[in-house]
DNA sequence: ATACGTCCAACGTTCATGTGC
DNA sequence: CGCACATGAACGTTGGACGTA
């Protein structure tokens, strides 16, 4: 085993052989340490009933009070059979697998001497790799290199595709097809559609370059309700500098580097450049290199001018599910991973039915104080400006965000010199709304084998001749009606239909739901993010895609409400989106990840989203913790998976 | 290390065909190992040569000859149907519990072909788990995700041991300490104090022996309404059989084999007996024999007699916190399980205040249709009857348990006769019900530096001038008032008041919440299954102890109702949670654990809670479990705590 | 004993940031 | 400045050790 041949066994166990030897090979250090292994672990036992281990105060990194053997760093572990700190482990493994060797540069008899320590150890990498190898790393412990833990996307839908036919057939095999029209269309055809489109996605197009601190979403109707962080220094508490809301992978996308920078394809790998000294770079330069012959050669991949108008390389319609069937689309993100798979794929490959008669979507209280443009034709958009006024006025939203959390836990972080002796209450949240799009209502149709069974009962009357499909809705201008209820439709059901109790500006809501004290601008409130801290977990929010993301589960389901959106209408919503973790960021001086996740649903093709999904699951990467975290409570894997992630797709 | 252990397994094989042949492979990687390893592998391997099956001598591990089906390194043994090494049965047990799909690098015709050996099984996942597959193994051989040990509930417990007493003393630092009383007694006192009765539990006490099919905690007054599971097989669907309830170390505890049985401790561990034949069992013999040797020197252990009177061994009482700082409560479990266990501690050390004036735990729909035994001496009792009450009659409980969701994903595992051609229906559940005791209406405490913030409102009046842990109560018959609400006062506040809208039988409750459409015997409905399979998220379970169990965050969240218990009321409680433990498992055939940690925790005291902590303490109070468990989690340490831990207090 | 499980140290990759050219 | 590469903190994965029925 690979594992086997730290060297720290040979340290620890023999006692004698092993380390003797290594320790006469180095005998001008080895004084310290040469009892080193022995008396050390003495030592540390010894030093386990006092602080052993001390604790990053930011993060669950586990640092250890046994200094690295390389540069006295805290170590982190043992690295190739020495304790080491992350840093050297990652130089030796580094410098062993791309098998660099590196000359010192100081001169004289001061040559291949250089002090190693934490704040000089990147000053001479040859006697920092030496002092790795004399402290006893061991080379053999340096695995070999592994495949890439998620792949590039597209190409490999096709590949899986028809594993999840089969899976297809199985249920298309209870639909009762009317109208000759598969509403689940094969997965070969799918993979053919999008096989054809593969690579060539007009989405990773450039925008004008813009300033990175301002929307880079274009003109913003929202802007006005901007806090201009920079500018104004009024707020009474020194907060944390605001992390860049997006990262420079969507930047890159949303508004890349100039396009003409795409280096030719080289013909031969071995002349690749002056800098590729080992196999290893030429292996990335061959896959740089094939990435970029793929992108060169793809059909429709224009080199595309810088443009404001993304939108136009958008799809141009990007139909969603019939809500009459909403309880089946509930199924499917239910169940996993497989099912979210059948809904992407249906949802990207359907005629989109309801042609040009977009629904609107209704909140209950719909006065848009920020929305300029509730227009009908932008659904998409209507929700999310409901959304936004939702977040801004609503006393009951259900406002939890997992960076909230984390920032009332670390916020203090970057600013030691605050005064934080006080702890921070964690505050439980008691939520008082409920998301509509996961009330259940169908418990009774659990034998009924046919699809008629995800119908919604409310709408199955005038729908039941219609495919699943392709219906025709009853009434456009309210999509989602989960309960079965008469009444004024709800998009998020945030309050009680008439608001029966005032929306009190205290603290003392007698709902004992969170109620927003500030304004329309709820930036410089900490008592949001205090009290949103303490809501661990997730009230209702349903398990689905995005679960844990109130915001983006917010957004999920009002997606489900769209029946289409235009590619103006994508744009807009990222406008939105962007608005929100503009505030939301604000508050929790974090980038709000789950917002780039929620416009990357948005301009990122459902072929890309399928085959991130195929690979990592249905979970957020960044979340995979959590779900290491359940690995080892008691949950079973469907909540675990539903609970640690179920991430957006992207 | 540990590790070490796999190298030399590998090297002292080296000789062997198998060995040989992976040489042949990559010769690469094994001339570069060290030679000091070479003739440790030369003996070993002249040792072990002609064995069929040898044994690492660091380890109990055994590896076979028969190399593994899927890389071809060593086996050891069958997992899931073929013999596989560990590491491909870990890699398949990950890739089937997590529902991972991979995607093959691959590109060509060397596409899906990924060499899969000893070296390189962990360069393509996807053709690793596919060769998986290919080989035969049996994904049905997976089983779901068991809780975590019993150890690790030990060690985390020590662990948030020793982080509470900083946590605590930053609060003891704000407490305005008056009558001299600390409120926050050191742990080096409790330490003391618990050390002087270690391990002299009387409650490891006999009882009668009894029917094992049967309630163990004598005759339950819910008895009537048990359902004849074994004798009336009248419900429709044939179901798996009902797993054992009660494991029989617990078994052991409640209703011992005969009590003489004590060995008498060894005076040489030599001679300890003919069937230790390595050091391994020694040294557990060696535990054995301490444990016997401090229970025998406890001093207050006798040999009780069987006896149906369990009670008598316990605690008189069973002191709770006050109501008036229920929000302080609220926050020392919502900061995980470091705090929780100062709620133990509190909880035991302290004098009753509220001496014999039980508070009687009122529900808001208090027609107890079970519980004959409601009596105001017996809040605990009163608390879970009402517990089970609700749990049969009210449609609005949160009704979510990980087994349950278990059973429905694998409910056929043991039954492949059974038709399940029709996928079950994964119903999201949309819950009213909010748990009082995480609402929140301290959020405009958070700025307040004193303990007072976490006074509750509307009883802070009149309990200004009461240390924070000895309060006299002001109305001692509403424990919980959560919100600051005048009203009647809920235990769980499982509906509106008033109960406006009418339970419906059907399903289609304008609320959106889950009804159960069963009378008060819920166990042979199927819909219960199925409905609570959807609620992946346990709806607003503190994250406490117990969380991710609802049952059991409903138990310790009726013991906040609860002033004082009685031995009497330990017992009862216990029955009740049998009765629910037996409802529960009628429906999803398994055991659940949780209740029987609910159980523990009744029946264990602090003190040997707190014993186990210190006995252990020194050896695990720097460990890196938590770290571990924290190291991938971007959560805090009181979030991960207290996502992480959910388990009982033993 | 076998074959499930969990646990966790020590591997791995990823990617924002830093640094030199 | 941009580019290319190095760095290391933060997660993810692996498999040997050990618990449990
Ligand atoms: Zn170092
Ligand atoms: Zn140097
Ligand atoms: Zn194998
Ligand atoms: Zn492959």
């Amino acid at each position: 085993m690979d594992r086997s041949s730290g060297q720290t066994l040979n340290h620890h166990y023999d006692g004698g052989t092993i380390a003797n030897m290594i320790d006469c090979t180095d005998s001008s250090t080895s004084e310290s340490r040469s009892t080193s292994d022995d008396q050390q672990h003495q030592h540390q036992h010894h030093q386990h009933h006092h602080h052993h281990q001390s604790q990053n105060l930011n993060s669950g990194r586990i640092l250890l009070n046994i200094p690295c053997k390389v540069c006295a760093d805290y170590s982190s572990g043992k690295h190739y059979g020495v304790f080491a700190c992350d840093g050297c482990a990652g130089f030796f493994k580094r410098s062993i697998r791309r098998n660099r060797s590196y000359v010192c540069k100081a001169r004289g008899s001061s040559a291949n001497r250089c002090l190693v320590d934490k704040t000089h150890r990147n000053q001479c990498r040859a006697c920092r790799l030496k002092r790795c190898l004399k402290e006893g790393m061991n080379k053999d412990a340096v695995q070999e290199e592994r495949g890439p833990r998620n792949s590039t996307l597209r190409r490999q839908v096709a590949i899986n595709l028809a594993q999840s036919n089969r899976h297809l057939a199985a249920y298309s095999s209870l639909v009762d097809l009317n109208s000759g029209l598969n509403p689940y269309p094969s997965f070969a055809s799918a993979a053919a559609a999008a096989s054809a489109t593969t690579t060539a996605s007009p989405y990773i197009s450039p925008l004008h370059p813009q300033m990175t601190l301002f929307n880079p979403f274009t003109s913003s109707p929202y802007r006005s309700y901007e806090s201009p962080a920079s500018s104004s220094p009024s707020s009474s508490l020194m907060q944390p500098p605001l992390p860049p809301l997006i990262s420079n992978k969507e930047m890159n996308v949303i508004n890349p580097p100039p396009p003409p920078t795409l280096p030719p394809p080289s013909p031969s790998l071995n002349q690749n450049g002056s800098n590729n000294t080992n196999d290893k770079t030429n292996v990335n330069k061959l896959k740089e290199n094939d990435e970029i012959l793929k992108m060169r050669s793809s059909p429709s991949s224009p080199i595309i001018p810088r443009s404001n108008n993304m939108h136009q390389f958008l799809p141009t319609s990007f139909p969603i599910f019939d809500p009459s069937y909403i309880n089946y689309y509930k199924h499917l993100f239910a169940n996993g991973k497989e099912s979210s798979l059948n809904f992407l794929l249906n949802l990207y490959h359907q005629k989109p039915i309801i042609d040009h008669q977009v629904a609107t979507t209704s909140v209950a209280t719909s006065t848009s104080t920020i929305s300029s443009s509730s227009s009908s034709t932008n659904s998409m958009h209507s929700a999310h400006s409901s959304l936004i006024n939702s977040l801004n006025n609503h006393p009951t939203i259900p406002f939890y965000h997992p960076a909230i959390a984390a920032y009332s836990n670390r916020n203090h972080h970057h600013h030691h010199n605050h005064n934080h002796s006080q702890p921070k209450p964690i505050i439980p949240i008691n939520e008082k709304s409920h998301n509509p799009t996961i009330s259940s209502n169908h418990l009774s149709s659990s034998t009924s084998s046919s699809l008629d069974q995800w119908k919604n009962e409310s709408n199955s009357s005038n729908r039941s001749s219609s495919s699943p499909c392709s219906p025709t809705p009853s009434r456009t201008s309210s999509t989602i009606s989960a309960n079965g209820q008469d009444g004024p439709p709800q998009l998020i059901s945030l309050s009680p239909p008439s608001q029966s109790q005032p929306i009190a500006p205290t603290l003392t809501n007698p709902f004992g739901s969170l109620s927003h004290p500030f304004g329309p601008f709820p930036i410089n409130s900490p008592t949001v993010a205090a009290a949103a801290a303490g809501s661990m977990f997730p009230a209702h929010v349903p398990p689905s895609l995005f679960a844990n993301h109130l915001l983006s589960s917010i957004f999920i389901n009002s997606v489900l409400a769209v029946h289409r959106i235009k590619p103006n209408g994508i744009q807009r919503s990222c406008r939105a989106i962007y608005d929100i973790q503009r505030r939301l960021a604000a508050i929790t001086r974090t980038r709000e990840l789950a917002l780039v996740y929620a416009r990357q649903y948005l301009l990122t093709t459902p072929e890309e989203i399928l085959a991130t999904i195929i690979e990592r699951g249905p979970q957020f990467q960044f979340l995979t913790e959590q779900s290491t975290l359940l690995h080892h409570s008691g949950l079973a894997i469907g909540n675990a998976c539903a609970a640690g992630g179920c991430g957006s797709g992207l």
